[in-house]
DNA sequence: ACAATACGATACGAGTCTGTTCCGTATCGA
DNA sequence: TCGATACGGAACAGACTCGTATCGTATTGT
């Protein structure tokens, strides 16, 4: 807030900063935060998360938690920074491909994981803004890119001309989003979801 | 774990029991089951919930609350049972009009309601098999109603002969979960959601 | 009147969690 | 070698929660 009045050492572009002492454990940063999802994907609430069970988990002292993260809400925030992986690329060539490639994106092993996370970290993204802020910088993006194929598919004719875009997202990630976090329906197989989702939204199910 | 001497609370046909001394307030039941639902759709995670919150929120004291439910687990299993209200019956004329009546059925200003409070109990679920086993008994009766709905219009030929009901039923469910919980889309606008759902799903999005 | 029970309020013990502080040790630059 | 910092481990105070117990009071049947 107030600027420091001291000789600040804010750090400049240059990486090699002074650093006098011993460095800190780049390894224990990734087994931290991989300990958070551990724990979440194990049944654990997001206020059940204790950090000492963080720190039981990943190997380390609580010290070395709060050299790292002023507080739990802080360490819950940036695990939550790091689900956000690299954003898919459409290929550009068939509609129905390009939303099948998209909806396995969601299901493949990571995010399989990240599904049991996310589910328990509901009650927090309801409760804080900070994290329901940073969540939806994690699925904003990815909304863009169907957006964007259903955009085209419009333009190209391969989906209706009145079709309601927001609608038709909505009902391809929101099956896909309750199989991921909680089998929502476990009568409907893993194999081949995707295509077989997209192939029913495209076709209808009208006689 | 000396046994009840007590009145227990599942009173047999006859009503007029000894019950010597002051009869409980039966008001006392419902201000508590109500006081978890606000907490719990105010954005506290299912852990977050205190007895002694419940108690103040409800005007009571604890031990009125531990006179009627043995533990917390067993006073928010009891909350959960209470969200099972009276079965949707449809009509049968035409599956359009039974699937956008199920669906609204969803949607009622006490689902509404209870679409936080579920989000909010989503780790619970995760965790307590018991929870699990009550919630599921909560959902199943309404997806066998909606199932029949799509079996009969399959007879009817209202639907495709090859329609896969079990993935219908997540497309239908799918995003009106995710609307009612966390309103996951907000593009997607409430008025006449369910309409306009059972539409697209009906109609599909190829041109 | 009297026993029996429920009520709201409060206090309590046992346990857990957060966030801080100390320890002895390990690892860096100078 | 020396100062500085990080490490894992442990102890700690303060706060919170659960579940029980005990107040004084209110409300019933006998």
């Amino acid at each position: 807030m107030e600027p420091m009045t001291t000789v600040s050492v804010d750090e400049p572009a240059g990486q090699d900063r002074k650093a006098p002492g011993r460095p800190r454990n780049a390894q224990a940063d990734q087994a931290i935060i991989q300990a958070v999802f551990d724990l979440l994907s194990s049944g654990q609430s997001a206020d059940a998360v204790s950090i000492e069970a963080v720190a039981a988990r990943a190997g380390v002292g609580k010290a070395t938690i709060y050299r790292r993260w002023p507080n739990k809400e802080a360490l819950l925030v940036d695990a939550v920074a790091t689900m956000k992986g690299p954003l898919p690329e459409p290929v550009g060539e068939s509609v129905r491909d390009d939303l099948i490639m998209l909806i396995s994106a969601m299901r493949n092993k990571r995010m399989e994981h990240y599904g049991k996370v996310t589910m328990c970290l509901l009650p927090e993204i309801a409760k804080s803004p900070e994290m329901r802020r940073i969540y939806q910088g994690v699925i904003e993006p990815r909304r863009d890119v169907m957006r964007g194929v259903l955009r085209r598919g419009i333009t190209s004719g391969e989906l209706r001309a009145d079709l309601d875009v927001e609608l038709t997202l909505l009902m391809l990630s929101g099956p896909t989003a309750m199989q991921n976090m909680m089998h929502w329906n476990p009568q409907v197989p893993d194999d081949n979801f995707a295509e077989r989702l997209v192939d029913a939204i495209l076709r209808g199910a009208g006689a």
